[in-house]
DNA sequence: TGCACAATTCTTGTCGACAAACAAAATGCA
DNA sequence: TGCATTTTGTTTGTCGACAAGAATTGTGCA
């Protein structure tokens, strides 16, 4: 009878803190929950986790090097514009990284990598069928992130989550402006690429994956474009 | 004359200390002053930089999200291993930020750019003249760095910058293992992949980087498989 | 009224301290 | 002697508090 309030402080373990309050800013500075330019405060956080503010402090460092999260020296620190300005160099990275991750899943793939990756495209086709786009973009990076491990290259996997969750960000405004109306067809495009990935064939899977990337590419260019020429929008 | 010891307490500033840390730690891992697998003792930090825990584990987590520091939880943190089991992977990553990088250099250089890289390989002729192998090792490293801010791609720079950090501790191995025999031809390799650069030849600065990243590649490769086939060191 | 300067408030960076988790040493038992 | 268990010690994760900058408010003067 004399436990302590059990609902608001659920047992965090030791050396656990900074974890959680980094997994789900994260989460939600990329679902757009936490707009772009938001201060963030870490009394406010530390009140609302119920922790003191170093493990706060430790998961906003960690934030601040994935480049979420921007810090100003002895000022506030506010999640991280997106930057509209140079997205054409987004798109050339994600291009090279879905190709040269989808050439090397092709070559070393192992059976476990193809069921992950096949029930990865269950649960976005299912995300598609149900009109959720928060769970299609999310399942979206997660599906090539799965097929980035498949390569065993940690160091184009890195980068890949990197440019993925970026695209999380993206792609949610993108949406946000076509009244989530969603495009099939992104799921045939994965399943091809699955197809060429089990049949070992790098050179179609490369093919394909450029194609993808160009096809997401033209369509949010196609959306920042509207008015002029050059990608204005903010 | 009441001030406090002004020698080991040299005005540091607010929100400077961390930096600090990171800084000088980072560098003296990628020269191999700390070994890897080295514990790293908080308050022994602490202690030498004349400054709280707090600022020193800001610096911890910063490396460790570089990959250069391992964190058990609850347990030491460590120097990270060189994974030389994997050390392909290292090389297919940097032939193609190599790669992709020069031709980006190419593309979208300016003036300035030029005259910085350019300082570079001066500085490295230097280095290698004057038979300092840690001085080359950090000049060739910034010396691409250079090449990939003139790219203009942040994704492509910053995983450039990454690879290049890991890369000075696989060199340092390699030329400790050739006892300072250094290399003259990289600083003509260097020449040309500049003169490609200058003349906007995308073409020819894509097939030199790749050259050039296939000619490292086969050197550190021929030293780690000495005995047998595989890449066996440690 | 408008502007420059001073005082206050607020947020961040740093500190010292404490407690939990782990490792090592010491003790007891078969 | 050898192994299991307890005890001790060390290191990390977390906390509350304090001080330095910056932002904001308030004040005085032209």
């Amino acid at each position: 009878m004399t436990d302590e309030t059990p609902t608001s402080v659920p047992e965090r373990k030791r050396g656990a803190g900074a974890k959680i309050v980094y997994d789900l800013l994260r989460d939600e500075i990329l679902n757009l929950k936490l707009a772009p330019g938001s201060p963030i405060d870490e009394v406010q956080l530390g009140e609302r986790f119920g922790m003191s503010r170093t493990p706060i402090r430790e998961a906003l460092v960690r934030l601040a090097e994935d480049g979420l999260v921007t810090t100003l020296p002895n000022r506030s620190t506010m999640v991280a514009q997106v930057d509209f300005l140079n997205l054409h160099t987004y798109f050339d990275a994600l291009s090279l990284m879905y190709r040269v991750t989808t050439r090397l899943a092709a070559q070393h793939h192992r059976p476990a990598d193809l069921r992950e990756i096949r029930a990865l495209q269950d649960a976005y086709a299912q995300a598609v069928q149900s009109q959720d786009a928060l769970a299609m973009i999310a399942v979206n990076a997660a599906f090539h992130i799965a097929i980035a491990e498949a390569g065993r290259n940690p160091y184009f996997t890195g980068l890949s989550k990197r440019l993925l969750g970026e695209g999380r960000r993206i792609l949610r405004l993108y949406y946000d402006s076509y009244d989530d109306q969603l495009p099939m067809h992104l799921v045939d495009e994965h399943e091809v690429l699955i197809q060429a990935i089990a049949d070992r064939n790098v050179e179609e899977a490369d093919r394909l994956a450029k194609a993808h990337a160009e096809q997401i590419t033209r369509q949010v260019q196609k959306l920042l474009t509207r008015p002029g020429d050059s990608g204005i929008a903010l």
